[in-house]
DNA sequence: TGCAGTAAACTACCGATGTAGTATTACTAG
DNA sequence: CTAGTAATACTACATCGGTAGTTTACTGCA
C-alpha cells in the first residue's frame, strides 16, 4: 500500500531528487546521482539513504529492474508546488495572494517580459473566475 | 556581538513568535505564550526555549527586566519574508517569478477583489521599471 | 521566616533532513 | 570458480525545529 501524504513537503534535496524523477519519468540512483553532482557534491550513498527515505515517506516507489532499483515520483509536482504555494501564502501574507504577490514584485528585479507575462495571467484568472 | 544570520529562514512557530515580536515591538516569554497560546496549545516552557533557540541563531536579542526577559526581534519582517520569497521562488519556479505567480493563480481561488489588487501592482511595477 | 508562585535555565527527547561509512549481495570477467 | 566491482541495505551521526519536564532562583505575601 503506498500512501502519500497529505501534504508532502520535502526539503531541499528531496525536492531536487523529485524533480529529476519528474523530468526523466524515473531513475535508477546512478543516474539521479549522476545529475545532482555536479550542483551538490554529494555520495552515491547519500542519494541511495535519501530515496530510500523518501519511499518510507510515500514520496516515490521504484521497481527492481535487474539489480538496479528504478525509482518513480509518486506525488505530483503540480501537488507538491501547490502545497509550498499554500504554505508559502498562508504564514507570510495571512493568506492573502495579493500581499504575496505584491511582496514579491516589490522585493525582486522583474524584468519587463515577465510583468507582461503576469498581466495576462491575470486577465485570464479574471476571465476564469467571472 | 548580534550576529544577525544573511538569510534568516524560521520555521513555523519561529515565525509566527517573530509575528508577535514584530506586532508589539517587544515582548515576555509570557506575553508572547498567551497570544499564541489560543491557536497552538503550547507550554510556556516550549516558548521560553525557542526563542532561547531563536536568540542563539540571531533572530532575537532580550534585555532583562527586572526577573523578565523582554525579547525583541533582531531582523526585519522584511527581511524574512524576501528570504522566504526567494528561496520560494527559486526552488519550485528555477527563480522565475512569472511562473510562480503564474502556479499560484492557477492553484488557488483568487477572488475578484485580489485580482484588481494585482493588476494594480504590475501596474506600478512596470512605472518604476520604466 | 518560610512558603507559594512565577520566570528562567537546563536537560532531554522526538522526528525530519541531510550526510556518509560499512556490510552485503550479486553480476561479471578472467 | 573466484576475485573484483557495482548496486543496494544497514547503520550511524549531526543538525534543526519543535516539544516539554525538572530544577533553580527570585519575589512577594502570610
Amino acid at each position: 500500500m503506498f500512501i502519500s501524504p497529505k501534504h508532502p513537503r520535502p526539503g531541499d534535496l528531496q525536492l531536487r531528487i523529485l524533480q529529476v524523477l519528474w523530468e526523466r519519468g524515473e531513475a535508477a540512483v546512478g543516474e539521479v546521482h549522476s545529475v545532482l553532482a555536479p550542483e551538490r557534491h554529494l555520495a552515491y550513498t547519500t542519494i541511495a539513504t535519501m530515496l530510500r527515505k523518501m519511499e518510507g515517506r510515500g514520496f516515490v516507489t521504484h521497481r527492481e529492474e535487474g539489480r538496479s532499483f528504478i525509482y518513480k515520483a509518486a506525488v505530483a509536482a503540480e501537488e507538491v508546488s501547490r502545497n509550498a504555494g499554500d504554505h508559502f501564502v498562508e504564514r507570510l501574507f495571512e493568506g492573502s495572494l495579493a500581499n504575496a504577490v505584491s511582496h514579491l514584485l516589490q522585493t525582486r528585479e522583474v524584468s519587463r517580459e515577465e510583468l507582461a507575462q503576469i498581466e495576462k495571467m491575470v486577465k485570464e484568472a479574471k476571465r476564469r473566475a467571472k
